[in-house]
DNA sequence: CGCCAATTTGGACTTGTTCCAAACTACGCC
DNA sequence: GGCGTAGTTTGGAACAAGTCCAAATTGGCG
């Protein structure tokens, strides 16, 4: 509860959530370091090896509520499993298929040289562009 | 069983799969008119009221075949749902993330200038890029 | 016509996710 | 520092999409 979690701390009230210990703990493991790619499970693995006590649901909640307020972002490359990404500035993303790792690309690796305008009434939200690759057949 | 089915069971025969009623009802139904996107329930809906006898089990059975022959193509956009599009060319999607609805984009809608190479002993195998959009806010 | 492998099927099962009511806790107030 | 209460957390039930399975059916060939 000392140490560096009082940016942790300011970011969670900033965002209109208090600052519990499973949220603490989440958000030091999402944020700590660079950039990353979670699931549900898979966050809620990596808390309980580094022994915070955190139900699968809260894992969920948290997730979800993190990406409303836009601390994370949610990435749809795989049809059974949501991944959430810490990384919510504009940028593609690369996807393994063979093994289900994704990578951010650098914005600047892909260039979109031209959109529709959205139809009548709408806007664009967000645009997704996914490579997908697998292992060279040889 | 006559009619205009003929093309149809040519189709599923070069594609190694015995045409029978349910695949070729199912067929019908995706590859009679223009293209389409459909989910597993979604279609099989479908076929109950144009008063195919199918199972659910069978309609996702014939759509991953469908799909792993090439007469369909996978399509990510949401991650609760998988859906399937008739259009197996390269083109690219616009999804109204209010409605859940799916649209073709003509491929010479978005150009793509820019790609990084694939990692050191990958392929690309898709590059797939989705405008999404939502009701404007006014 | 009859056989056999391919196919279909209902239902059980699995997996990812949400829901819920009860227990817990952060935090403002005195 | 205790208190009260609204916001959180939680285990377990509930749900939804999709797969699996063993038994029943059927297409196609001889």
């Amino acid at each position: 509860m000392q140490r560096s979690d009082a940016p942790l701390t300011e970011i969670l009230k900033r965002h209109g959530m208090r600052p519990t210990r499973q949220r603490l703990a989440l958000a030091k493991l999402l944020f700590a370091g660079a950039n990353r790619h979670v699931s549900a499970e898979n966050l809620h693995d990596e808390a309980l090896c580094a022994g915070a006590r955190v139900s699968l649901a809260t894992v969920y909640n948290t997730l979800n509520q993190f990406t409303a307020v836009g601390l994370l972002r949610e990435v749809t490359v795989d049809s059974n499993r949501s991944y959430f990404d810490t990384n919510t500035t504009d940028h593609h993303h690369l996807y393994f298929q063979d093994t289900g790792r994704l990578e951010d690309l650098q914005p600047s690796a892909v260039r979109i040289g031209k959109l529709p305008d959205p139809p009548e009434g709408t806007t664009i939200s967000r645009v997704d562009l996914v490579i997908r690759v697998t292992a060279r057949p040889d």
